[in-house]
DNA sequence: TTTTATTTTCAATTTATTTTGAAAGTTCAG
DNA sequence: CTGAACTTTCAAAATAAATTGAAAATAAAA
């Protein structure tokens, strides 16, 4: 298989892999371009790789700084932005965990501690169900709370490294 | 707080969250009313709760069926079809742990299986970073893999069980 | 069988999200 | 300062996703 072809392949699958976890198609080809350029390319080549405008480019370019996954580099003597991508795939992953639990696990749970200070029969059938159930629910997301934690805070490589030698 | 307004702002939450996960708003809606429902209930309760179509409540209902989330339940002598949620909120995550799982983290790792025989110069600074991108990030695939297995198979309930004591 | 209740399907519509591209804004060399 | 190079913004257009609702299919009752 010719680099050309698999790079298409990866860039399109990682778009395609994205979208299902509700990241915006665009972001991710652009994330998985930069993942796959050894240096720094600029929003033009950004456009001619994958047929997209500037715009398009420009807004998509500042999510990814948003979370930390690229960053902006200006060359000595040179006009253009530069962008590079962050190449160890364990920050990677790390960077995004942290994120996603700081704008989607905190104020989940911040919610559901709202949701239990519930008026009236505590012993009616639904009144039961709904603390009960809010209860788990957050009983669950403070677990996880506590497992990202962990793993964000990890020095070394989680995925080869010790921490988590307990799964084989 | 009353029940019905904690209930409306968790159903509401929940699908919310649910978008962020690229979760379809209403199935997270459905899901959430069916959590916090002790008893089985009919479509025609669920159009009604949260004022959507009997054509929408099927086919998202007939998805949660697909993720093992939901069951259908047939009362003897009753006509209409009721619906039901796990309630158990482990399994619930591990159930959505192995759909996503087979659905999205396998595919990944095939298609990555496929990207890493490149011809030309493996010297050659693109394909060197190519080579070495893939080949990280199916190390990366791996290891969760095997961390969502045991997850996955872990009998107890892992958010309080001995699974993760290592997380403290 | 025929009628009636209920579920399923899916083309058309609505709603939400993404993308474009040109104008406005910024930066910097001369 | 001025103008060229480059970046950012954002309203409008395009695209994608979700929803409706009525017709078709199915299943149970009469």
């Amino acid at each position: 298989m010719k680099l050309s072809e698999a790079k298409q392949q990866f860039i399109s699958s990682w778009g395609a892999f994205g979208t299902q976890w509700g990241i915006n198609r665009t972001m991710a080809q652009i994330h998985a371009l930069l993942l796959v350029s050894p240096d720094p390319i600029t929003q033009d080549d950004i456009m001619e790789q994958l047929s997209i405008s500037r715009g398009n480019v420009n807004m998509n370019i500042r999510d990814l700084i948003s979370w930390s996954l690229v960053e902006r580099i200006i060359l000595p003597g040179e006009r253009k932005e530069y962008f590079s991508a962050e190449k160890d795939i364990w920050k990677v992953a790390t960077q995004i965990i942290k994120e996603r639990k700081k704008r989607e696990l905190d104020p989940m749970l911040k919610l559901l501690g709202q949701l239990d200070n519930i008026d009236g029969d505590k012993k009616d059938k639904e009144t039961k169900q709904f603390i009960g159930m809010i209860g788990d629910i957050k009983k669950l997301g403070n677990q996880a709370d506590k497992v990202l934690d962990v793993m964000i805070k990890a020095e070394e490589n989680w995925f080869t490294g010790s921490v988590l030698k307990i799964f084989k």
